[in-house]
RNA sequence: CGGGGCGUAGCGCAGUCUGGUAGCGCGGCGGUUUUGGGAACCGUAGGUCGUAAGUUCGAAUCUUACCGUCCCGACCA
């Protein structure tokens, strides 16, 4: 992409409405305009951005084996009657009648409408194990949306189901979830770290969160450090291995950790006084079994293996993709703007030409813009009539991972710079290798 | 929902107390000179002062109501 052909609105000044700094980078950075309270359109390179998480939670999803659905934002009120969570749910649930004065709903979740699916088309053990998802927008009439896309009202969120024939297997699905959802954090550059939580008003048995630690999260949270170490790497899954989904689980589970909601201080005083860590985290997904809940209510039961009609075993798990951003921008930036891991970054790599009208550079950032390209890559091409100052400036704001600098001087002795952003150092290498170089590096993400 | 702010140009703000020609910086557009960390100069466009009613000869400014939005608290993926 060329930067003079995008629809990038930077901004030089903090927006007075952003108080935390993913907030104001998001609006400063061009990727977001407010359009009522917790309400937010997605300009280019923040929906860039959003695909990119996005498409890490489909190939994640897709590789534990289940499969993507995508169910109404505006369902009928007659299910959630059915469920009982119509009147359970309160005010946060946004609320209409259509035309004909039938009561509505908009989403805040789908546990009723994904029973209402399988009901009415699964009946046998045979079919079961299933777990279905969907990326879709819901929306939560919360009290006091802020944080800008962190706690919005409506956001884009991956909600998935899955339906066992008995605990045993709800519990593998359970610890799938759990390896999946770890799985899908580290490709985003992220540490989240499951914490046992209160289930909420959801409802269920067993439940975890997944927090990523920074100051301006909204939960306290308390744990060894020793679990920050854990990284899956590149462990080789089978997600079909009972035992060793159990046993993944059982590592990250382990290692105290919890919010203020469930926090035990006798147990915590277990852990060495050196590993014992109080933090703040932005809760960024949460899984949780809740058993027969929504089975009973609604009659969802399949045939086992002996011939008994018995209700399935049913969990639900959440991603917030939406607010992955926010939470990314607060665990990865530094004063001069976002520091994109190279999982989620929305251009591999900045291409920035110093002197845009000089034949020497401009035809340097063509033929590496035309390779980069090629080589399935997407650049960024800063081509506007800028001095360097601006263009590393708006470079740093948005927060590519890679940069690199075409210069008079360099083109000369026949190099270019490659920057890593996060680490600020530089080198010069011949165009040909700064191209290699990047193609290494996403090579292995 | 309780408490407290704030609504003036795309963004950041002054002007409101004490009523009388709507301003500044950044950004935009045109031009000249610049060119390795948000350049300088010249020119130029851009505003129902949140909305409505009221007071007044006259309202951005005073009064009332409403709307929007932000912060703290309670609540929450």
């Amino acid at each position: 992409m060329r930067l003079t052909r995008y629809f990038l609105p930077v901004l030089k000044e903090n927006p007075a409405e952003a108080k935390i700094v993913s907030h104001r980078l998001m609006l400063r950075a061009g990727m977001i305009k407010q359009a009522s309270a917790g309400i937010y359109s997605w300009l280019p390179m923040g929906l860039k951005v959003m695909q990119r998480i996005e498409r890490i939670v489909h190939e994640e999803q897709a590789r534990a084996g289940h499969l993507p659905v995508l169910m109404p934002t505006l369902q009928s009120a007659d299910l959630w009657r059915e469920s009982g969570r119509y009147d359970d749910y309160g005010e946060e649930m946004l609320r209409m009648q259509d035309r004909h004065g039938r009561d509505m709903l908009y989403t805040p979740t789908a546990e009723e409408l994904i029973t209402d699916i399988f009901r009415a088309h699964v009946s046998s053990y045979k079919d079961l194990p299933l777990t279905l998802y969907q990326i879709q927008w819901k929306f939560r009439d919360e009290i006091r949306p802020r944080f800008g896309v962190m706690r919005g009202r409506e956001f884009y969120m991956k909600d998935g189901y899955n339906f066992d024939v008995d605990y045993e297997h709800a519990l593998h699905a359970y610890n799938r979830h759990m390896v999946s959802y770890l799985r899908s954090y580290e490709r985003m550059g992220l540490q989240a770290i499951p914490m046992r939580a209160d289930s909420g008003p959801i409802g269920g048995e067993d439940t975890h969160e997944f927090l990523v630690l920074a100051e301006t999260g909204e939960s306290e949270v308390f744990y060894d450090s020793a679990i920050t170490g854990l990284t899956l790497g590149d462990r080789d899954i089978d997600y079909t291995n009972w035992d060793q989904c159990a046993l993944i689980a059982r590592e990250w589970t382990e290692p105290y950790a919890r919010t203020d909601e469930t926090h035990d201080e006798a147990l915590f005083n277990q852990v060495p006084e050196a590993r014992r860590k109080v933090s703040r985290g932005i809760e960024v997904g949460q899984i949780f079994y809740f058993g027969t809940k929504y089975s009973d209510a609604m009659g969802a039961s399949v045939v086992n293996d002996k011939g008994e009609q018995v209700p399935v075993h049913m969990g639900s798990h959440g991603i917030g993709v939406s607010r992955l951003l926010g939470a990314i921008i607060e665990a990865s930036h530094d004063d001069n703007g976002i520091v994109w891991p190279e999982g989620v970054t929305p251009f591999h790599c900045g291409i920035v030409n110093l002197r845009q009208g000089d034949a020497g550079t401009d035809r340097v950032c063509e033929d590496l813009y035309a390779a980069m390209t090629a080589a399935g890559l997407e650049p960024l091409y800063d081509d506007r009539e800028e001095r360097a100052g601006a263009k590393f400036a708006t470079m740093d704001l948005i927060g590519l991972p890679w940069r690199i600098t075409v210069g008079p001087r360099g083109v000369k002795n026949g190099v270019v710079e490659l920057t890593c952003r996060r680490t600020g150092e530089s080198e010069e290498l011949k165009p040909e290798m700064a191209l290699a170089r990047v193609k290494e590096i996403y090579s292995s993400v």
